[in-house]
DNA sequence: AATGAATGAGGATTCATTCAT
DNA sequence: AATGAATGAATCCTCATTCAT
């Protein structure tokens, strides 16, 4: 076998991998984890069940990865051009305009997050614990976001609207799976971002007195 | 008690009816449909899974009926005691705090029929359509809260805010189940409906000059 | 209950235990023994499992009434209308018109049959010793006839004739049903009678010598 | 012998797969199509029901490679030692003895494929086409033969003859099946050859003058 | 880097049959 | 005369996974 040849195995092995992901993000966001079998992913992908094991431990692990590859396809499409100044009130809406684009352009990472992190199978899937932690992260940001803007709300009140932020994103989504392109996501979330803007507004402003 | 009896109760499908969607309503709604098996829900009801096809067509039937009882089972936990009559805001937070608490006590319904609408299998799943169903009849409630509370609106700003009312409703539910008690459900809830009568107000008003 | 009713109840067992035989008959000619299922004759009949093991005791004996009652609709279909006497060549041309007709008319008996014939189960069924029964009694008539018209034949040659007799009347019904109407059975079973008759009248002027 | 080729014979699927195909061929010879149940193939040849699946696509699969490959078998034990030269008559009878023996030493194809054939199931199964398919193809190997014998003989006399000694054929082997050893199938199929030579012959003059 | 072959465990579903009513 | 309810055993087939090559 030639260094050519060898060479080209090697090369091979990363496009299997994304072979790999890329059949099984989108069965996974089909039909969830217990939906998702090696021979589906195997089939989708043109490669064999035991070349599927050869690139992933075990199809927790597959799942796994998945999730984190499609957060990161997801990350990249909401990430912001910088421009951190300017209107309060413009970021905020930019943000989330932003963030319902990236819904709609790369919906795999959150269509899947969701269906693991409503199951409660007694054994814990990695996929799900993955989720639950960059979803974490995300949290994080958004009431970074919240403190910057609204410095005189205290943690409690940065919780609830945090909390009430994430949970407007994960339901207008929900309704946008369901609904199809009958729901506008970018207008729904602009009126998401309005009143949670208003909102943390007022408590700001209560609190500053 | 004779002897034959204790052998074999005495046949009795009602009961049986109830216990086998009994069990399966909890496995479904900790696994989703794939992740219910017959033989589990056999396990958990102690009726043989043959037994159990003699009730439902099949796992599809099964899960559909489990969607429509726990609907009924939701419903009734909704269900306002009457007093359609005092102040606007006072009647939405009040709906509010019912539903969030129908929501800790029977999670059941939510939670499975959130599992199937986010699936999107080839072959749809009866169960899916439904809640999809269900879901549309609790939809058009409130939008005729909507309408009858601020009858200024019209029909795309009662829609644009219905399926925000639901969406925020999805989306904090998602929050409860991942986030465990220390999400305050009830609250949560509060703040929901008190951005969202303050938004239908300005709304309202708006058209109202 | 008046005794009306009670005559009708009783009325209709004679009716039920038909249309039960007039479901198998359909189903066991299309499926055979084992692809008969006490379910599909249940659905085809519309009385449920527990009404057919009523009239039957089991499948074996389902299947048993279902050659015993086609026999006997065939053999009604076959019976001469008497005339035995005449040119004996003639007499045996329309013989072999009748089974060819019988044979379009009421082909459950023979198809069934030879099905059930061809298996080798460790445990014989019923409706197989039926049919090979039958059969038996069938293929002593058609030595009888030959014997009348052909007197200076022996006892193996009789047998020879009729093994060929039989033979060539199972072979092209099976021809039959596999090329349907393709194959033109009354012609076929002309030439049958035809060549049959010349070997055995060739026969005889042999022995008589 | 290592230990590990104790454990897991080397994979070889060239050779299980043959003897998941004998094991095959005897059931089903016995039983049909629904009587061979995957759990016998499974204890006859040894290997898990798994394996054999990793075989055939489905139990369909399977016996449609069953019926090719006793086809197969049986062509190669039919087939004549080419002297096609010499007496017509002498060929036919050849023939015929020939087929009678091959029938007898692999009666699976026959015996399997009429049973297949006299299935009326709706949804055909595809052991049954391949049955016909190359059943076909014997049949006109036989017109061929007949045709070279009496070139006289229009078509449709070739295609009557030839239903004619196929239906024979069946008949017989028919008989064979249930009366066993009793029935002296080469003595049949000599009788048959000959009645159809003379016929044939008879037919061919006739067109000749 | 990859894969053909294999497998035990479990999947949904149907089977023939029973029995109390 | 009939049937609603039930059931253990069997059905076909898919599962995740392994391992020698």
């Amino acid at each position: 076998m030639t260094r050519q040849a060898t060479r080209k195995q090697r090369a091979n092995g990363v496009e299997s991998r994304r072979r790999i992901l890329d059949a099984a993000v989108e069965i996974a966001g089909e039909r969830g984890y217990e939906g998702t079998s090696i021979a589906a992913v195997s089939a989708q992908c043109g490669l064999p069940p035991s070349s599927i094991y050869w690139h992933f431990k075990d199809k927790d692990d597959l799942i796994a990865a998945v999730i984190e590859r499609s957060f990161e396809t997801w990350l990249a499409a909401v990430e912001l051009p910088g421009e951190e100044t300017g209107d309060p009130r413009e970021r905020v809406l930019a943000l989330a305009a932003n963030v319902a684009k990236s819904l709609v352009d790369a919906p795999d990472f959150l269509r899947l997050g969701l269906m693991l992190a409503l199951e409660r199978r007694p054994t814990e899937t990695r996929g799900r614990t993955v989720f639950l932690q960059v979803r974490e992260i995300a949290g994080a940001r958004i009431a970074q976001v919240i403190e910057e803007l609204f410095p005189a709300l205290d943690a409690a009140a940065v919780h609830t609207l945090t909390t009430y932020a994430v949970a407007g994103a994960d339901g207008l989504f929900v309704q946008r799976e369901i609904g199809g392109n009958s729901v506008d996501l970018a207008a729904m979330f602009e009126l998401h971002a309005r009143l949670l803007f208003d909102a943390a507004t007022a408590m700001n402003a209560e609190r500053t007195q």
